[in-house]
DNA sequence: CCATGCCATCGAATTTACCGATGGGCGTGA
DNA sequence: TCACGCCCATCGGTAAATTCGATGGCATGG
């Protein structure tokens, strides 16, 4: 059983044909043919249906499949551990939340790299679903989510704390107030993001549901339509920084069973922590006091 | 990085030379060299410190074997998982002590396999060390040994509990007159049989040490050497049947606490169960009550 | 009823792996 | 001190495996 037959089939499984595997492979399709039919020898089992419509999966190809994915995995993670020397170096993946990227981590990314300048840092940005995605997924190491998450493939460490408020242009003096307005918008980062789940909830207690929603790309830009009175939106109380605090935007405060939300980090418990992981959660947890 | 490369890898740094693993694989030695100057390459660390006397790991290399190790396994088990269909069939290895082989096996091995025929059973004997060992190498799918064990990667189930006692020859009538004899000897099965240390400690308690040992390979030799007045030992009290009991051999009781083993049957944790042992452990755990 | 997409098969071309021999380095023992 | 043994690196020729492109069968859909 050789890797490269086994990464094939794992191919020709997921495709579904092995013309397709063929052509995502970079090879032709009677290569892949000779290399599945060759693995299913070895075997002595049949791990494909063939059919004018492509190659399905048998039981034994789906009972095989798992261990596809597991042995690629760990293939890559023997590479990783072998590399890795202890100095942190190399390619550093993670995600954070847009609100959790414009709070907490420019600075800390900024000492981070200044710190370890062999590591090339990739931030991507995303809902908590998304993220938690991408890091099962293993094409992020590591992950700033909101809380809490129960996966038992992930292991998590609470990092910050924050304060969700409501924001709203400024001509709305209380909560109540606010809410009584008759064409209230949530205005919300992006479909998926835990922030407008929270605060349609949020809102669903108070009796209110069915609003209508705008969406925005970026923080800027959902705050620049608050301020413009477009409508309100949850966020962590600290994002409205000085620049919004001239009076533009109104920042309502919230019982603290409901505007508590807690920012955890995240990883797969069975990746191998990479050297410049390990630095960056050390590195991230001694700057989180500040 | 290949399969075949990571293996011969591995056997380079377990026999510390690439010589040696080349005539252990079968192969010559410039084949070997080539394989892991490969795997060096495309790893971009070197994996040995080359000396005249044969090959040592690198601290990279060190970091590579386990996964080496966990990698064949992982190989192994996939193509396991494939070829098993839910029918028990091919070989079923496990493991047992002798004197739960004598006493509760027979006629459930016996049952077990006219049960499903496509199973070829081995049965390996041995101390609860020996055969714990055997199954962390994965050489046993699993074994029945004396409990308690507690180790992070077995899983162990109770199945029986023996009721231990001390034989003798019939001249002694109670455990205490039976101890104030003067030359006793412990007749034992083998060296690192946990009834051995559980003989001893139960003497020690009693302030009987340092006494002489007598060491027999099977179970009907030490019954006979006991019959014959040679010396005490300590098995479970049923072993003791209608052959022996004509007067032949003396069954001391001991105290519940002292007299109570119990029998696990343990496995991998992160093994696959195959059908065969499946079925193996049903059919354990039904005729356990009998 | 032909065009399309799929997989199996085959033979030639190419790439890769294997082998055996050679050479250099470094201890060991005569 | 020198020859020997043991070890690994390297090299060129040969054997083997892999790849490629073409071909054919088959079923579906226009």
């Amino acid at each position: 059983m050789d890797t490269r037959d086994i990464a094939t089939f794992a191919t020709v499984a997921r495709l579904g044909g092995m013309g397709r595997a063929a052509r995502a492979l970079n090879t032709v399709q009677s290569n892949v043919t000779q290399r599945v039919r060759r693995l299913e020898e070895t075997l002595g089992v049949a791990l494909f249906e063939r059919s004018r419509s492509g190659a399905r999966l048998t039981a034994a190809g789906a009972r095989l499949m798992p261990y596809a994915d597991r042995l690629d995995a760990l293939l890559e993670e023997a590479g990783r551990a072998a590399r890795d020397d202890g100095a942190p170096r190399g390619i550093l993946a993670v995600g954070a939340l847009e609100t959790t990227a414009a709070l907490r981590l420019s600075p800390l990314l900024a000492s981070y790299v200044a710190a370890h300048p062999k590591v090339d840092l990739v931030l991507r940005t995303g809902t908590t679903a998304e993220l938690i995605e991408r890091v099962l997924a293993r094409e992020l190491e590591g992950a700033f989510v909101c809380g809490p998450v129960a996966h038992a493939d992930l292991a998590a460490t609470p990092l910050f704390e924050e304060e969700l408020a409501l924001l709203s242009a400024p001509a709305h003096r209380s909560v109540a107030e606010l809410l009584r307005q008759p064409d209230l918008r949530l205005i919300i980062l992006r479909a998926g993001c835990s922030y407008r789940q929270r605060l349609e909830e949020l809102l669903a207690r108070r009796g209110i549901v069915g609003l209508r929603r705008l969406e925005f790309g970026t923080l800027e830009a959902i705050l620049g339509a608050v301020a413009a009175g477009l409508g309100i939106t949850l966020m962590p109380r600290t994002l409205v920084g000085p620049g919004w605090r001239g009076g533009r935007i109104a920042v309502h405060r919230l019982p603290k069973a409901e505007a508590r939300v807690q920012t955890l980090f995240v990883r797969r418990r069975d990746m191998l922590c990479s050297s410049a992981l390990l630095a960056f959660q050390k590195h991230v947890s001694k700057g989180k006091t500040r």
